[in-house]
DNA sequence: GAGCACTGC
């Protein structure tokens, strides 16, 4: 029926999206649909705006995939794109989110009896396996954004090899956006020794069929120029300060993305745009210089998504965050300074480090890519095209380079007790697994021939906390003080994001603080906090406000709490209807907040320390120098013996947080096999 | 006496 028929063409309300048949991807419907019938995985190669991770899934669905009630399930690295994704394919399925269409992620489960395409991310997709190995419900699994490396989608990689060979109904499809889709081919076609010995059993599955395929998708972008320096810049940030001016003076209307490594570096930008666009000539285009990383409130990130105002030209100064998290639209010239701030895990020291390393010629693409989203544009790289070139093609995958213990934990409870022998995509370094390995055995969520523990180490897996505090909570009991550790566990999870950090002055902020402060140390200040903002917080509108304390992040540390809580009672663990510490203090149980202190050690004790006379701390085996971190209480107060939370290495020196007093026999008492020589 | 890129259960 034609539009005018229904009398529409007085007033066309503009498509919120593009109709799926004019994305490049539908030309490749059947292709795609006969590589996925015919191969238990398929490769999907397909750049940014190519519709694979919309389309697919409805095309599978058309196709008869979701017969006798299973599911298409497609994870995502980050929660924002499993939600926003699935929002977007309910609307063009024609149904409410939740019904054929839903989403799950970590407190938000929308998904009903009818959902058929789930959008979930990866993290929780291995939770999924813990209650259902072979992942049964499922007919297809899309691993989407595969090539970011993820540390949970690289464990679902191999968790989906091994489920195929008991499942070879199964089909995996990995969507790639580089040059990575032979590597993931070579993985699933590779067989391990398992598989080589689950083969000769099952002899009637075809052995020279290939396992996959690989189909192309092309994308919906414009051209990129991309421009070199001459020579190597030698202070990078001057660099794209200058890039910026000399864009706005010669360039075309279009806005500038330029990506630096920090909040400094970010802030200082900022401020030299804005006093360097004073001396502009009159009349000229005026520059709204903007910034953008994680640590911004969401108020202020929204910004960088409004137009500029008339005769501005936008230039936003962000971290990695823009480079896959982050799209704005109306971009047209970025800035690359070349390097990122890169996580990297000292499995000696156990010290995790936060440092400035060469982008990836990966990055680099995705970053450039970020500038022909809506015309044609150009990428001005403050490096010299033989720089580029040396280039790693991918930086390290994330499972090389962090702590791999809860990981370990995930594995034992999933059945895998050879974690060495673990199908990787890419192996972790062997110290890394070492490590991991010892410090789950003193946890006690190991034994002696490395097997899980029960009920202790099968518990601490399934409980969504980091395994030192999982072992802290499980003990909470028998030191009287669950509902407090519940409160202190929600609390650390959040990492930092309780105080805004406003424009109100640092004195302001500290005096704030301050009136929550416990002489014991952060973990209990953090919950004189969490107690002070259920009683008054949640009633009063003002008491967030007047105390610089962050509502969002109080109300996420609410529904962690609540889902802890929930899980233990699921162990038949209840919650002790214990008083609150500063009641103790006051009054009868005077020994509470020791209870927790000593509850704390049994968790933290691998991450003591003790102060040395000038206020620095040293580890217990004497070789590391630590410093309170400037946001602890114990930043300026005496102490003896403390345990932290965190650790963590940046720039020249090594900062602990969250920390806490203990006594130092406290800790040969609760782990005499970690200090049998104190 | 001074500060954390980004995710996630």
């Amino acid at each position: 029926m034609a539009a005018a028929e229904l009398g529409l063409d007085a007033g066309f309300i503009p498509a919120l999206h593009k109709p799926s048949a004019l994305l490049p991807i539908a030309k490749h419907r059947d292709a795609l649909l006969y590589t996925v019938e015919t191969h238990p995985v398929t490769i999907v190669v397909g750049q940014t705006g190519s519709g694979k991770s919309t389309q697919i899934p409805q095309f599978l669905e058309k196709a008869g995939w979701c017969a006798d009630g299973k599911v298409i399930a497609i994870t995502q690295p980050r929660r924002v794109a499993a939600t926003t994704v699935a929002i977007r394919v309910a609307e063009e399925f024609g149904c409410e989110l939740g019904k054929e269409v839903g989403f799950s992620i970590r407190f938000e489960d929308v998904t009903s009896e009818a959902t058929r395409i789930k959008f979930l991310t990866d993290g929780l997709l291995i939770r999924e396996a813990l209650v259902d190995p072979l992942l049964s419900r499922y007919s297809v699994i899309m691993i989407d954004e595969a090539h970011e490396r993820s540390i949970s989608s690289d464990i679902l990689l191999g968790l989906l090899k091994k489920i195929r060979r008991k499942r070879p109904e199964l089909r995996i499809i990995i969507s790639s956006a580089t040059l990575q889709a032979e590597e993931f081919l070579r993985f699933f076609s590779e067989s391990t020794e398992e598989a080589k010995s689950a083969d000769t059993v099952k002899s009637d599955e075809k052995q020279d069929a290939p396992v996959g395929a690989i189909v192309s998708l092309e994308g919906r972008t414009y051209p990129i120029d991309i421009l070199y320096t001459e020579k190597p810049a030698e202070d990078y940030l001057e660099k794209a300060i200058s890039t910026v001016f000399d864009i706005h003076t010669s360039e075309p209307k279009g806005d500038i993305l330029v990506f630096l490594t920090g909040r400094d570096e970010i802030e200082k930008a900022v401020e030299a745009v804005s006093e360097r666009s004073a001396q502009l000539p009159a009349g000229s285009e005026a520059i709204l210089p903007l910034p953008l990383y994680a640590g911004l409130p969401t108020e202020k990130q929204m910004y960088v998504f409004d137009e500029a105002p008339a005769n501005f030209r936008k230039v936003i100064f962000s971290t990695n965050i823009a480079e896959a998290s982050v799209t704005i639209d109306g971009i047209v010239y970025v800035v690359d300074c070349g390097y990122v701030k890169l996580r990297a895990y000292n499995p000696q020291t156990g010290i995790e480090t936060l440092t400035a390393t060469p982008v990836s010629k990966a990055s680099a693409a995705q970053r450039a890519g970020r500038a022909g989203r809506t015309k044609a544009g150009k990428c001005f790289r403050l490096y010299t095209e033989e720089a580029y070139l040396a280039l790693p093609d991918a930086n390290p995958p994330e499972i090389q380079r962090s702590n791999l213990a809860p990981f370990i934990l995930q594995l034992k409870a999933l059945g895998i007790d050879n974690v060495l022998r673990f199908d990787f995509l890419t192996p972790p370094p062997a110290e890394l697994m070492t490590r991991a390995l010892e410090l789950l055995y003193a946890l006690g969520a190991l034994d002696d021939y490395a097997k899980l523990t029960k009920p202790l180490g099968l518990r601490m897996a399934e409980l969504a906390v980091e395994p030192m505090m999982a072992k802290t909570l499980l003990s909470a009991p028998s030191f009287g003080c669950l509902g407090e550790m519940l409160t202190i566990a929600a609390m650390t999870s959040l990492g930092g994001s309780i105080w805004v950090q406003g424009d109100a002055g640092k004195e302001e902020a500290e005096s704030a603080r301050r009136k929550f402060a416990a002489d014991e140390g952060d973990h209990l200040t953090l919950l004189n906090v969490y107690q002070a903002f259920v009683t008054k917080g949640r009633k009063e509108a003002r008491f967030c406000h007047d105390n610089l304390i962050n509502f969002k992040a109080m109300t996420r540390a609410m529904s962690i709490r609540a889902q802890l809580r929930r899980w233990l009672e699921r162990f038949g663990i209840t919650e002790d209807d214990s008083s609150s510490v500063a009641q103790a203090g006051a009054g009868a149980g005077v020994n509470k907040a020791e209870q927790i202190r000593r509850c704390l050690t049994t968790g933290y004790f691998a991450h003591a320390a003790r102060m040395q006379p000038d206020g620095s701390f040293r580890n217990v085996s004497g070789t590391t120098v630590l410093h309170a971190h400037p946001s602890s209480l114990m930043f300026n107060r005496k102490a003896d013996w403390v345990i932290f939370h965190e650790i963590m290495e940046s720039g020249e020196k090594t900062f602990i947080r969250d920390i806490t007093k203990i006594e130092k026999n406290w800790l040969v008492e609760y782990a005499p096999a970690f200090y049998s020589t104190m």
